[in-house]
RNA sequence: GGGCCCGUAGCUUAGCUAGGUGGAGCGCACGGCUGAUAACCGUGAGGUCCUGAGUUCGAAUCUCAGCGGGCCCA
């Protein structure tokens, strides 16, 4: 962007070509290095220390991603140009099972045996290789949005740095006694043979057995408790059978088709359901007890023969109130395999009897089943149970299951060993922090996440993995003393190892520490669950604990955004993690946006093959109208339906915008306006109405903007910009201005033409900054920058527009509204009386509604008459009716009739020969009329005659909100004069523009007319044509050699016409 | 099954907080304009305001129940 040694707006001659102007901008603001220079020129002002949510790094962005960055970035530039020093960070969630599925799929891996085979440090280096190349890729499509964020100096969860604010924090939750090991029962991932969060257990529908089975009960012969469960291999664990205390069982006797009898516990209101199922013909009710009336019975496994720990355990019947009226209303419990089965057993004191080892296998305590998958045992155990008679029925069920987030196996429930931090002891103050937070919108926080928090459980930190933060618990092999370690120094301090170590496994698992004891302390095997790695992103993007500096200055963050699923998971683990380690929260406001839906109003999803890539739609339209769509389309934390339509028609806008802007130029240039030399002081006194409308609508935009902004109401934001540059701008303003940019000599009036323009749109390119980042540069660098080259280098650098109250003038907005309704009323009268607006109207009428669209008239007279091309306009009383209305009498033959009878008739005929206005007038000032009909007098009343008013010859009517119009299209001589010689100035117009002619180039014509009249009437303004057309030489006749480089012939109003025109030289 | 959100013209939506005759844009039909011109403007048709009940003189708006969609959970 070099200038000349004139410093001059240009001219733009090329349509809107968002790929063209987008490339350019980029490279504009990489060669200017753009974003650091804006970064460092609002060092020291108001802190804004935002967090960037961090993306799994895939490879890939996708539209949802995509939206949130862009949210990111309009609300970033926003305050940026409001004056805020801003922290932002890019992030990038690096670790993690989704990577190691990832490459254990390009090694062709299957489970954890082939890693430790290819060696835990090459898997590792494999897996960072691969984030690091993802980042790299996703940086890039990032970027094609026009996203500004640190994209040099990232924060990325593999980075040591990172690691020990991870590491910091669990030491806190020592310190604090948050941090426990424990059995629990976890989601168990049986491929990936981890624990897994809450938060990655996906649910999908899924087919699984559904059956019913028969506990024999001890000493009651042939007695049973019947049980549903939808997992049979978890029969083998068995420990137990829950029932409701306060519902009512049945003992009943029934009968099988064969005629053997079983006698049966089950719920009383589910006897029927069961004993169809059981496909049993009839049956009898023994016996009806409460829940509570059942624990003393105690019942056998049955399939105590094939496991020896079953037939030693006793089983009995306990009470829950976790059981509901359904299937048999006796539930199976296995205190290994189900998360209330194992609080109920502890609370029984039941053995937590666990048979199954991490990779799904059943272990040696499962007896004959030892060594089994649990996959294969469904089956297995079914026919187990079938071959003792202890089936009752079988089928299947389709139901919601969990799966792992990333291999989609069907997770289990395992009772294990784990790390958890307690949430249970952080709740009511994390429910006391949520209120302290700005939440977008409002019932985001306060019902949302406060709802979700009140359910939260203790949360398992615990992966056994690799791809992870390590968890920093090393444990002595001799006496089981913990340390948790808080840094790398502090890990090489305790090692008395000075050498640089890398902090991931399998490095770090050699480091042992000296205990106390004399024994050698061993690190745990374990990782970090992911969700741990972002939630300590709010300092770790500090730099914390490495430097404390930045985090006294910065943390907590002023503002995150994401999505709604980050309810549970990053608003939450942050919220989690910021308790553990400095007991507050650690963002002040946070906006949760939506999700990205198809056309549809489905989700997009690979296996719907709905999803729709960011950089297509930026292929077609370009980055400013895919921001402009998503953040426009809906409110942000509304879902966005994402319909490919909608995309033209934000691109018209800016295209719209485009040419607006374009429009003015190539008048600036060619009568060489330099902005810097005429000021808007200087053109003060040439100001027209209509340009103090554009100002003051251009400070409510600003205005309307700020609003928006204040409560995260992006659309609306766009939306005022939409409608300031559509309807004030394109429809209006610049229609109104066009006559004055072609008046070629230096006229104060077109100067302050000029001047205005240029200051509307070098405010327009800053309110669009935000949003429309690329198309707000192009137009800054040639507005503002070719004019001052020591004006700031980029747009974004630039000080949002504060509100000038010297420029706001709301009535005057008021009344342009008035009569902007006034001229589409007058274009629809115009219409109907098929007036073109080419041809002036000799007036038209108001009858205003009220003050405010007299005012209007009065204030705006000028523009109204020019918008109607009327040549007066005239005004009547408030709501009072314009006097040259006729009327007519229209009598009622229902009143009449009855009243007259026979000469009923003739008194009709004689109402409608009456003067109408003269009878109207009487009527209403003497409530009677007298009436001569053949030979006699009779009196009418006001009940038998209606009026309605009457339009004179040529005039049409329309109603406004500002009142009544009326258009006057009376034709005389010298309106036929202007609407012909308007009409011939079009067709040489157009052929002008055929011949490509530059707007100052003039021509020589000739102009042959088929008509006597209408040539006359053409002559009379022959001058005229002249000059509107810039002939030198013109020729208008009934006989006339029509040559030229373009001849053409043409109808006007049924009349021929032939045209020549040529370039004079 | 539960929590939160959403449901307005063929499509995308405003209006809902504070109840009083439902507004736009796209698309469609017709017309206009023509020194922004592969642009622009006007007019018209098009609505069970998801359904049902309630509160009220009056409900798109408030309440309840249901249906459909989204996110999250069970």
């Amino acid at each position: 962007m070099q200038h000349g040694e004139s410093h001059m707006i240009e001219e733009i001659t090329n349509q809107y070509d968002p790929q063209k102007t987008e490339k350019k901008v980029n490279d504009f603001w990489t060669e200017v290095d753009a974003y650091s220079k804006v970064r460092e020129h609002r060092k020291g002002g108001k802190k804004f220390f935002f967090v960037d949510g961090p993306p799994y790094t895939t490879g890939h962005i996708h539209l949802g991603t995509a939206w949130n960055k862009i949210i990111k970035d309009a609300i970033l530039r926003y305050r940026s140009m409001n004056g805020d020093d801003i922290i932002d960070r890019a992030g990038w969630d690096m670790h993690g099972l989704p990577i190691e599925v990832k490459v254990e799929g390009t090694l062709g891996f299957e489970s954890k045996k082939d890693i430790e085979a290819y060696g835990v440090g090459n898997f590792i280096e494999k897996c960072k290789e691969f984030a690091l190349k993802q980042m790299e890729d996703m940086t890039d499509q990032f970027q094609t949005l026009g996203v500004w964020l640190n994209w040099k100096d990232p924060y990325m969860t593999l980075r040591d740095e990172y690691i020990e604010a991870a590491w910091w924090t669990l030491k806190q939750a020592r310190e604090k006694n948050l941090l426990e090991l424990g059995k629990r029962v976890v989601n168990w991932c049986p491929r990936c043979e981890t624990a897994l969060a809450d938060s990655e257990v996906e649910y999908e529908d899924r087919t699984d057995p559904s059956i019913f089975v028969k506990f024999p009960i001890i000493e009651e012969d042939n007695t049973f408790v019947v049980i549903w469960t939808t997992t049979p291999w978890t029969i083998p664990s068995n420990v137990a059978v829950a029932v409701h205390p306060s519902f009512e069982y049945s003992k009943v006797r029934a009968v099988s088709s064969a005629g053997a009898t079983e006698i049966l516990i089950v719920a009383s209101g589910l006897v029927e359901d069961v004993l169809r199922k059981g496909r049993y013909v009839n049956y009898e009710v023994l016996d009806t007890m409460l829940g509570e009336d059942l624990i003393s019975l105690k019942y056998s496994s049955p399939l105590a023969d094939l496991i020896p720990r079953q037939a030693s355990m006793e089983h009995g019947i306990y009470l829950a109130d976790f059981v509901t009226a359904e299937n048999t209303g006796c539930v199976h419990i296995a205190p290994g395999h189900g998360m209330d089965d194992f609080e109920m057993g502890k609370k029984n004191g039941l053995p937590i009897f666990c048979p199954v080892g991490p990779d799904g296998s059943y272990t040696e305590a499962a007896g004959e089943y030892a060594g089994m998958h649990i996959r294969e045992a469904n089956r297995v155990v079914i026919e187990d149970l079938k071959e003792r008679s202890k089936l009752l029925s079988e089928g299947f069920i389709d139901h919601r299951y969990g799966h792992c987030w990333r291999c989609k196996t069907p997770i289990i429930y395992l009772a294990t060993e784990q790390w958890f931090i307690k949430i249970g002891e952080l709740k009511e103050q994390m429910l006391k922090e949520i209120e302290q937070v700005t939440w977008f919108p409002e019932w985001a926080g306060s019902a949302r996440f406060r709802d979700w928090v009140e359910g939260a459980r203790d949360w398992c930190i615990s992966r056994q993995r690799y791809w992870g933060i390590p968890i920093p618990v090393w444990k002595c092999s001799t006496c089981d003393s913990i340390k948790v370690v808080g840094t790398k120094a502090e890990l090489q301090d305790m090692s008395r190892n000075s050498e640089e170590v890398e902090l991931h496994r399998p490095y770090v698992d050699g480091i042992f520490i000296d205990c106390e004891c004399g024994g050698r302390m061993v690190r745990v095997e374990d990782v970090f669950d992911v969700w741990f790695d972002s939630a300590v992103a709010s300092w770790a993007t500090l730099r914390f604990p490495q430097q404390r500096e930045d985090f006294d200055k910065w943390w907590p963050a002023d503002f995150i955004t994401e999505g709604q699923d980050q309810t549970r998971g990053w608003f939450y683990s942050q919220l989690g993690a910021s308790m553990v380690a400095f007991g507050r929260a650690p963002y002040k406001s946070v906006l949760m946006h939506g999700f990205t839906l198809d056309s549809d109003g489905r989700k997009m999803s690979k296996s719907l093959g709905n999803v729709i890539v960011p950089g297509d739609v930026i292929e077609k339209y370009g980055a400013d109208t895919l921001r402009c769509f998503v953040l426009s389309s809906s409110a942000p934390w509304e879902d966005l339906k994402f319909v490919t339509g909608e995309l033209g028609n934000i691109n018209r806008m800016l295209n719209i915008l485009w040419n607006v802007y374009r429009f003015p130029l190539p008048y600036m240039v060619l009568d060489g306006f330099d902005p810097s030399e005429v000021s808007f002081d200087s053109v003060r006194p040439y100001l027209r109405k209509e340009d103090r409308w554009i100002l003051s609508r251009a400070q409510s935009l600003v205005e309307a903007v700020d609003g928006a902004m204040s409560r995260c109401t992006l659309h609306k934001a766009i939306r005022a910009i939409s409608e300031f540059v559509l309807e004030d701008l394109s429809r209006w303003y610049i229609q109104l201005i066009r006559p004055r940019t072609w008046v070629e000599a230096d006229d104060p009036d077109k100067l302050a033409v000029y001047r205005v323009l240029y200051d509307v749109f070098v405010l327009t390119s800053r309110v669009i900054a935000p949003f429309m980042p690329h198309l707000a540069e192009e137009m800054y660098q040639n507005l503002v920058r070719n004019v001052d080259p020591d004006a700031p280098v980029t747009v974004h650098m630039s000080e949002w527009p504060k509100v000038e109250e010297s420029l706001v003038d709301k009535d005057l907005e008021v009344h342009m509204d008035m009569v902007r309704s006034i001229v589409e009323a007058a274009s629809n009268a115009r219409q109907k009386v098929g007036r073109k607006l080419r041809w002036p109207v000799a007036r038209i009428i108001l009858s205003p509604a009220n003050q405010q669209a007299a005012d209007a008239v009065n204030d705006l007279g000028s523009v109204l008459m020019d918008q109607t091309n009327a040549k007066d306009i005239v005004l009547t009383a408030i709501g009072g009716s314009w006097d040259e209305l006729g009327f007519e009498a229209n009598p009622d033959p229902g009143v009449i009739g009855p009243l007259f009878k026979g000469d009923a008739g003739k008194v009709i005929a004689a109402i409608r020969q009456t003067d109408a206005a003269q009878l109207k007038k009487t009527l209403a000032l003497e409530d009677s009329f007298e009436l001569q009909i053949s030979g006699a007098t009779v009196t009418i009343t006001p009940d038998m005659v209606n009026f309605t008013e009457s339009l004179p010859e040529m005039v049409a009517s329309a109603r406004s909100s500002a009142g009544i119009i009326y258009v006057d299209a009376k034709l005389t001589r010298d309106i036929e004069s202007e609407g012909f010689s308007r009409e011939v100035i079009r067709r040489v117009q157009d052929m002008r523009k055929e011949l490509n002619l530059a707007v100052d180039d003039n021509i020589i014509s000739h102009i042959q007319i088929d008509d006597e009249r209408v040539l006359d009437l053409v002559l009379d303004r022959e001058q005229f044509i002249a000059k509107e057309t810039r002939a030198n030489v013109q020729v208008i006749g009934l006989e006339v050699d029509t040559c030229g480089s373009l001849e053409k012939e043409w109808t006007v109003e049924g009349v021929s016409m032939n045209m020549g025109i040529s370039r004079a030289d």
